[in-house]
RNA sequence: CGGGGUGUGGCGCAGCCCGGCUAGCGCACUUGCUUUGGGAGCAAGGAGUCGGAGGUUCAAAUCCUCUCACCCCGACCA
């Protein structure tokens, strides 16, 4: 392609509405223009990397035998009924009506049309397993657009259905899909790390995630690994043994109440009685479902909010307002406590549990209790893991310690068990003639989201610097003055060879000067540079430069075929 | 949704608090001359009615009301 006749329109200066560099990068690159809030325009830079990579992964599902369909993005309501999840994916899913007042929604996701495709259709276990994916758009009306192609309300998905008939040969299919992904991010030049992860509105049995780990700021999700054994988690679903428990105290000392003016915080709090955070026990308010629950978690942790909706089995789980928790302790915020609080659900962190002499809340302005012992002085049934793992902490299976890092989820397998083809009727009859549910598998990677954590990770100060794979061209030539007759029919001749032998090349035939080609060429990050320059030229050479390196050097120019193939055999 | 902020040529901004003549600046764009290995110089030009609606006023980008869009922050305070 030449630059004169396709549209790259770079800007110098970054628009304000980018945060992260890979956004800032994909606007001025001219990969991208946003048309609303989370909704973009793919330019022609990025319809090629959209491209690029949708064909790897299109590539690596057919290996693994997965067959391509296309579903629609306007779905019935009452198919989103059938599951039931019309009710409980919120206000996520987009919803319309048409004309007739028939109501609609734009898909965030297809696990109920793959599964009303099939049922009734396919209904004999002869024909499985089967493997249905494609490649298409999605809605989601995020709560908070942001970060360019990364949280988007419209993005490109792939997202695959296996059905199965038994535990067994899902297994299988659930290891192939693994493995078809471990495929697809190493040939698009992405080391990812597969972790735990809740299950979220999917539901189903067990879930795991595809991770970019990054350590800029567009590393979106906290994730926690062991230093030793394989263990991997997201923040979420991370579990710990603690790694330095607070030792009990000998004696129970009998429980008073003490006053603590001013003191509402933690921080408050300990400095006030002089205590360390392990010593206090905070009792937060939430309405889960909106009912009011109290949870319990030691002060040094940080609640987790997945853990703790897990544990309730609530749909819906936020932090109760200043005035509900008022209303609930009857006294201000900042003093709830679980004695005396009145008869609500509350959930108790085991290390509560374990505590000895701790400190809580009074429920009255400005007193705390201190010497508080569970069991003795309150209860509850409801003990549950609900705060955060974290770094320093020992592995859950072996005797290493956990790490954080920050990653971006590019891909994500669910097991989904029976749950659509149970709520769907979707059923098949096994060898011995009986009617079972599918046992299905959902699994999606992020067509439009992956190239830019690949910016995020892969870019410099100039620009981007994409892995050979997923870019948009593999070589640009850049003729330093295209007007010259012999760096034109210099820069002509190498692309004709190079195009001839299927390289896909970007011909900077601009009448710019040397530097604006130098600064967008590094802009767009194509990975190998060749420049036409009188220098080089004079010796029948050019200079071949790869985007990742501060290094060019010199090829003849009858062999630039040979040398570029070379290069590229070298580089991510 | 709550809080904060911003909407002025394609992009980045100034002007607004303390209303006043043809609304500025940089980049980009067009034309010409010079220049030509890391975002060129000079000259001449085109393009905005100040997000929208209503109001106050002799007069509104500027003040008031409503509205729309976009951006940022929002568990660890209980």
């Amino acid at each position: 392609m030449r630059w004169t006749q396709t549209y790259i329109p770079t800007l110098r200066e970054n628009p304000s509405e980018a945060e992260l560099v890979s956004h800032q990068l994909l606007l001025r690159g001219g990969y991208i223009r946003k048309l609303a809030a989370g909704v973009y325009i793919y330019l022609p830079l990025m319809q090629r990397v959209i491209e690029k990579f949708a064909n790897i992964v299109r590539e690596e599902m057919n290996r693994a035998g997965a067959i391509e369909i296309t579903m629609p993005v306007l779905h019935p309501a009452e198919i989103w009924q059938m599951s039931g999840r019309y009710n409980t994916v919120g206000k996520e899913q987009m919803r319309l009506k048409d004309r007739h007042e028939h109501e609609l929604v734009l898909g965030g996701t297809h696990e109920e049309i793959v599964t009303y495709l099939l049922r009734g259709e396919l209904k004999s276990y002869k024909q499985l397993p089967i493997n249905l994916y494609q490649i298409q758009v999605k809605f989601r009306d995020e709560i908070r657009p942001r970060f360019g192609l990364m949280r988007g309300r419209e993005f490109i998905m792939k997202d695959a259905y296996t059905f199965d008939e038994n535990e067994e040969s899902f297994k299988v299919s659930y290891q192939k899909m693994l493995s078809a992904y471990f495929a697809i991010f190493k040939r698009a030049g992405l080391d990812t790390r597969k972790v735990e992860s809740d299950t979220g509105a999917m539901g189903g049995k067990a879930a795991h995630e595809f991770m970019l780990i990054v350590d800029t700021e567009g590393g979106e999700q906290q994730l926690i690994f062991c230093d030793k054994c394989g263990y991997a988690a997201n923040m979420e679903k991370a579990i710990f043994r603690e790694a330095n428990p607070p030792k009990p105290d000998p004696e129970l000392l009998e429980k008073k109440e003490v006053d603590t003016p001013g003191a509402s915080t933690i921080e408050e709090v300990t400095s006030y009685l002089k205590v360390t955070p392990k010593k206090l026990v905070k009792t937060l308010i939430f309405l889960a479902d909106s009912k009011p629950v109290a949870a319990l978690v030691r002060g040094d942790r940080e609640l987790n909010i997945v853990k703790l909706k897990n544990s309730l089995g609530a749909n819906e789980l936020e932090m109760a307002s200043a005035s509900v928790v008022e209303k609930i302790t009857r006294c201000p915020v900042g003093f709830a406590g679980p004695i005396g609080l009145p008869n609500i659900p509350m959930i108790v962190d085991p290390e509560v549990t374990r505590l000895t002499n701790f400190i809580v809340g009074a429920n009255k302005n400005e007193k705390h209790i201190i010497n508080v012992n569970f069991g003795r002085d309150f209860n509850s049934k409801s003990i549950a893991d609900i705060v955060n793992a974290e770094a320093g902490e020992m592995c859950p299976h072996c005797d290493g310690h956990l790490v954080e890092k920050k990653g971006i989820e590019v891909g994500n397998t669910f097991m989904l068990g029976v749950k659509y083809s149970k709520s769907m009727d979707a059923n098949f009859l096994d060898a011995e003639g009986k009617e079972k549910p599918f046992i299905m598998g959902s699994y999606g990677i992020g067509i439009t989201r992956t190239p830019q954590a690949a910016i995020e990770k892969y870019h410099d100060e100039k620009g981007i610097i994409w892995p050979k794979n997923i870019a948009p061209y593999l070589v640009e030539i850049l003729p330093l003055n295209y007007e010259k007759d012999e760096h034109k029919s210099a820069a002509e001749q190498i692309y004709n060879e190079l195009v001839s032998n299927n390289i896909d090349c970007l011909l900077d035939d601009r009448l710019e000067r040397a530097g604006v080609k130098f600064f967008d060429g590094d802009l767009i990050g194509i990975p190998i540079r060749l420049v036409i320059g009188d220098k080089s030229l004079k010796q029948g050479k050019i200079e071949m430069k790869y985007r990742g390196s501060p290094d060019s050097e010199l090829v003849d120019i009858n062999d630039v075929l040979e040398e570029v193939r070379k290069l590229l055999g070298k580089i991510n």
